[in-house]
DNA sequence: AATGCGGGGGC
DNA sequence: GCCCCAGCATT
C-alpha cells in the first residue's frame, strides 16, 4: 500500500509535468473507440513515429469497423506492411468482423468485454477503458514499468509474473479515479519524453524529489529485465521463378516468421555451409527440366535481423520455357505458389523486408 | 513460466 | 552491436 501523500505527490508531479509538455498525436483525445482500438494495435511494441503514418493510412482507408470488417486480408496487409509483428493485423481484422457483424459495429464498453477481443491484452484493454470509456484501468506499458521501477526502486524482475503483478497493483493505486484517461496518457509521455530508457531527464523532472533511483543516482539500474535469448541463425535460398512476364511467389503459411506475408518458394538451411554450396538447380534435380530451364548465378547476400532470427538469403532467377504447373514439378518446394505479374506483384502483395529489398534492387 | 513474433531508431 | 519500443498468443 503506497502512503496517500505519496499518491497525491506522484499524481501532482506527474500532471504539472504533462501540462508543461504537451504532445499532439493524431489519435489523442479520440472518442471514437474504433480509432482508439486501431491507434493501440498499430502502437503495440512500437514507436510512436514508426506507428504514426501507418495510423494515418489506415484510418483514412478504413474510417471505420465495417470498412475494416469488408476488406480483403492481403490488402489489410499490405497496408501493415514493414511494420511487423502481422499477428497483430490478422487479429485485427478478425476482430473488425465480429465487431461488425455480431455486435453490430457496436464496440463493447467493459473492461472484461474488451478484454476478450483478439489481440487485445491486459495493456490495450486499459487503454481502451480509460481513454474511450473513462474507467479507472491503469495501463501497464514499457514506459509504466520503467517510470515505477525508478521512482520506487523496485528491483523486482518486471518481465516476469510476479513483476506484472507488482507493478500492476502499484499502476492500480496510482491511478486516479476522475480522470484515468489523461493519467495513463500522461505516464506514457512522461515515460517517453522524461523518464527515458537511457539519460533520462533527471534535472528538469517534476518528480525528481521523491524518485529513489535518483536519489541513489541509480536510474540506469531500473528496471530489472530477464536476460535475452540468442539469435538463431536462418538461411534460404530463395527462388525467383518466372516465365514470360509472369514470376511466382506464395502466401507463408509457416507459423514461425512472416506468416500471412507473400514470398517466394526457397530452399532452407541450417547452417552456412550447406546454404553457401547450395544450388538452385537442387530444387528441380528430381524432374526432367533442368535441360529446359535457366538459372542465374547467386544474388548477393540480403540480411535482416528479427528480435530472435538472424536470416541471411540469396536469390536465383530461374527462367522457364513456357508455362508450367509447379506445385506438381516439386510440391514439397513450390506446394501453394502461384504466378503474378510483376506489377501486380509489387502493388497488391506484402513480403518481408529482406524480399522488398531485393524487389527494390532487381526487380 | 517460457517462448516467439518485426522493424526501426538511438547510442 | 545492443537496447528498447503504447504487447500478445501459444504452449
Amino acid at each position: 500500500m503506497i502512503q496517500p501523500e505519496l499518491v497525491e505527490i506522484f499524481r501532482a508531479g506527474l500532471l504539472q509535468w504533462a501540462s508543461g509538455n504537451p504532445r499532439p498525436m493524431p489519435w489523442k483525445g479520440e472518442k471514437d473507440p474504433y480509432k482508439i482500438w486501431l491507434s493501440e494495435i498499430v502502437l503495440q511494441q512500437t514507436r510512436v513515429e514508426q506507428g504514426w503514418p501507418y495510423y494515418e493510412k489506415l484510418i483514412l482507408k478504413y474510417p471505420n469497423v465495417h470498412a475494416l470488417a469488408q476488406a480483403p486480408e492481403d490488402e489489410l496487409f499490405k497496408y501493415w506492411e514493414g511494420l511487423g509483428y502481422y499477428n497483430r493485423a490478422r487479429n485485427l481484422h478478425a476482430t473488425a468482423k465480429y465487431i461488425s457483424t455480431e455486435l453490430g459495429g457496436r464496440f463493447p464498453h467493459t473492461y472484461e468485454t474488451i478484454r476478450t477481443l483478439k489481440g487485445v491484452g491486459d495493456y490495450t484493454a486499459a487503454a481502451i477503458a480509460s481513454f474511450g470509456f473513462g474507467l479507472p484501468y491503469a495501463v501497464l506499458d514499457g514506459n509504466v514499468f520503467r517510470i515505477l521501477a525508478r521512482f520506487f526502486a523496485i528491483d523486482t524482475v518486471s518481465d516476469s509474473t510476479a513483476g506484472k503483478k507488482e507493478f500492476s497493483t502499484l499502476a492500480q493505486q496510482l491511478i486516479p479515479h476522475e480522470a484515468p484517461g489523461a493519467f495513463n496518457q500522461a505516464m506514457m509521455d512522461f515515460g517517453a519524453l522524461c523518464c527515458m530508457p537511457a539519460q533520462p531527464q533527471c534535472p528538469s523532472c517534476t518528480l525528481q524529489n521523491h524518485c529513489q533511483a535518483f536519489k541513489s543516482k541509480q536510474q540506469d539500474s531500473y528496471p530489472v529485465r530477464q536476460p535475452k535469448k540468442a539469435k538463431k541463425q536462418l538461411y534460404f535460398l530463395y527462388l525467383v521463378v518466372k516465365s514470360g512476364d509472369r514470376v511466382w511467389i506464395r502466401k507463408r503459411q509457416e507459423k514461425d516468421i512472416w506468416r500471412g506475408l507473400h514470398e517466394f518458394p526457397y530452399l532452407a538451411f541450417e547452417d552456412a555451409a550447406a546454404f553457401e554450396s547450395a544450388q538452385a538447380t537442387q530444387a528441380f534435380s528430381a524432374t526432367d527440366m533442368l535441360a529446359d530451364i535457366a538459372i542465374s548465378p547467386k544474388s548477393d547476400t540480403f540480411r535482416q535481423t528479427l528480435t530472435h532470427r538472424q536470416v541471411t538469403a540469396v536469390f536465383q532467377e530461374i527462367r522457364l520455357p513456357c508455362d508450367a504447373n509447379l506445385e506438381t514439378v516439386n510440391p514439397a518446394c513450390f506446394s501453394g505458389s502461384f504466378s503474378t505479374s510483376i506489377v501486380e506483384l509489387k502493388k497488391k502483395f506484402a513480403f518481408p523486408g529482406i524480399i522488398s529489398g531485393f524487389l527494390k534492387k532487381f526487380v
